[in-house]
DNA sequence: CAAAATTCATTCGTATACAAATGATATCTG
DNA sequence: CAGATATCATTTGTATACGAATGAATTTTG
């Protein structure tokens, strides 16, 4: 009588009635991170099918100065959330492009300053409109409703 | 009588009573692709600092190796969202680490069969919980019911 | 079946992204 | 003020990420 003891595959649960939860499994495709890369690719992608020859962190570093006018290097980067090396790399390629200078700052000789050319400024003027159609597009199969949602609820965890 | 002709800054529209619309301005911290890669950078430095010795596109590729059993390289790249050249380079460096061993595939002479080895499946099953602490804590700032509104809402756009 | 098209993997080049180390300059502290 | 700290920028090394070109093998087509 009564049952053979446990054998592999069960356990006490099982036997309380407490069927095969499925073990709170793991799935890669319901992990944020996962969803987040993609998410994020699909836009890098939108975007460089616009806007072919300027990348997303380009455009942002651009647009940034535009926008704030003069600022350190470093302090650029802290702006757009690039670190120190990347932010470098971002504004090596604008200078050579001639949309933005760069020069040492006399007050502050560890420092450079980076000022953005009228050719960058007229850039960033232009592209502003093809950079609201990439926002469009990116967010094209949610309502507007839900964009508003997920643009609220992504700045939270960023 | 009258007014003036119109002057700058001045339209129609402003005269009808439509004031001053901001000219639907361009903010990049609002703009999605902007927020979604400084929440994936949270994610990435979260994942960091939990799982140092494997990167998010590492784990994820031997996690799907896990979860789904042997596949050709390019098609593994498929699952994690990695092109040929990505994912070429994230393979050799889990094989350097043992996690996987790859062979040549007897009946399509192009292809590379991709194993999981013992390790792999034990570094897997090893972290699975660290996975889900760090999706836990890249999403704290939300409730449950806003993190399941962004997990949809983002896995919709990826 | 033979030519054309496709697929698989590799390689090269460019661009983020970040850790860590370094040198120059500023600031802080005792 | 002098030594300790901190900040700014640079450099090096590693790891995605992707376009484009290439060669080998397979599949499709005429």
């Amino acid at each position: 009588m009564g049952r053979p003891a446990l054998s592999a595959g069960e356990n006490i649960l099982k036997l309380a009635g407490v069927e095969n939860e499925p073990p709170a499994e793991y799935r890669l495709q319901d992990q944020i991170g996962f969803v987040l890369r993609k998410a994020h690719q699909r836009h890098v992608a939108i975007f460089a099918s616009r806007i072919g020859d300027l990348t997303p962190p380009q455009f942002a570093a651009l647009a940034m100065l535009h926008e704030h006018g003069d600022t350190s290097q470093n302090q650029l980067g802290q702006m757009v959330a690039m670190d120190a090396a990347t932010i470098k790399g971002v504004i090596d390629r604008l200078k050579t492009r001639g949309f933005l200078t760069v020069e040492k700052d006399a007050s502050d000789k560890r420092r450079l300053t980076v000022h953005i050319t009228p050719e960058g400024d007229q850039a960033v003027r232009e592209l502003v409109s093809l950079a609201k159609e990439i926002t469009q597009e990116t967010l094209a199969p949610l309502s507007t409703r839900e964009a508003e949602t997920l643009l609220r609820l992504l700045s939270k965890i960023a």
